[in-house]
DNA sequence: TATTGTTATACTCTATAACTATA
DNA sequence: TATAGTTATAGAGTATAACAATA
């Protein structure tokens, strides 16, 4: 990603480097494909010395807005099957960044909360992720057009019941 | 579900509805999955009777556009790895909608082609996803709508070297 | 030596069914 | 009966390494 080398703006080889013409740029989903899957990398290599990808971020994020949190809420809230859920918090719990405690209430939930360790690698990894957010704002054209996008992106989720 | 603390009904709904809080949501990455995600499930469930799914359909799209071309290309085209193009177009060879051919120039190389019934497909396919297209512009907001989502899309892929 | 297409393979993601223990 | 969590498992999707044929 940081290949360097010296590129004159020639239209010829930029289009060339830019994968031609494309009849793939102008379909809305394809280009949100590549663009998913490009910050997504972005982000594993910027979590790459915290051990830590999207998908976990993702879950220990909800467990520090949420604490206490069932599985089947989180679930929902991070748009993955419960079942899959499951060997997401094993990982995390047995890195000792999260745990499952037990409801007196109800028996059967396994609330779930960050541990010190979570809440300490939680402060890292977010400010990581919040300046890759303020970097992709950047790319985006400024803070106005972050909002833009945000709620175009919203417009296109609107509706959804997330998973299952 | 009658227990726990009294909350209003309405409250209660509203708040399960629209998934709650969710931190997620102004995480561009996070935003970007989920839209991603329902613009695809959409398009196979729109393509369920044609049999095809969206990376089948991308393939025969950049066929459509440029017949002749040659695997890697077209793999970074649609930014999958050659070695797993083979086994897309092994499928699509095999129900007689794309054929590889052998150049003379270049005996390495396999161009790429739409068959008959490739371009028939394609036909039925392609005004179904450009239905889809108009349907995702309605929800965006309009037809300048799609050009600033397009635009802002195109500025987080902007220097992407597709794939490999 | 480099490139095109290919096979084999492993690893991650995601999906479905069925089980348990509670409610 | 329904729900929360879980297990097992199958299927995509994606990744790397290595090879043959050709340039």
């Amino acid at each position: 990603m940081t290949t360097s080398d010296e590129r004159p703006p020639s239209a010829e080889k930029s289009r060339k480097a830019a994968g031609e013409v494309n009849p793939l740029d102008r379909i809305v989903g394809f280009q949100l494909r590549r663009a998913q899957l490009k910050t997504f990398n972005e982000l594993i290599r910027l979590f790459d010395k915290l051990d830590l990808k999207p998908p976990q971020f993702a879950v220990l994020k909800v467990l520090e807005t949420h604490p206490g949190i069932n599985q089947t809420r989180a679930a929902k809230m991070l748009a993955i099957k419960r079942t899959n859920f499951v060997t997401l918090v094993d990982g995390l719990e047995q890195r000792g960044l999260a745990e499952r405690r037990v409801s007196a209430k109800d028996r059967r939930g396994r609330p779930l909360f960050l541990t010190e360790a979570g809440t300490k690698l939680m402060a890292k990894a977010g400010s990581i992720q919040a300046k890759h957010e303020r970097d992709l704002m950047h790319r985006l054209g400024g803070a106005e057009e972050l909002e833009t996008f945000l709620r175009l992106l919203h417009r296109l989720i609107a509706g959804t019941n997330a998973d299952e």
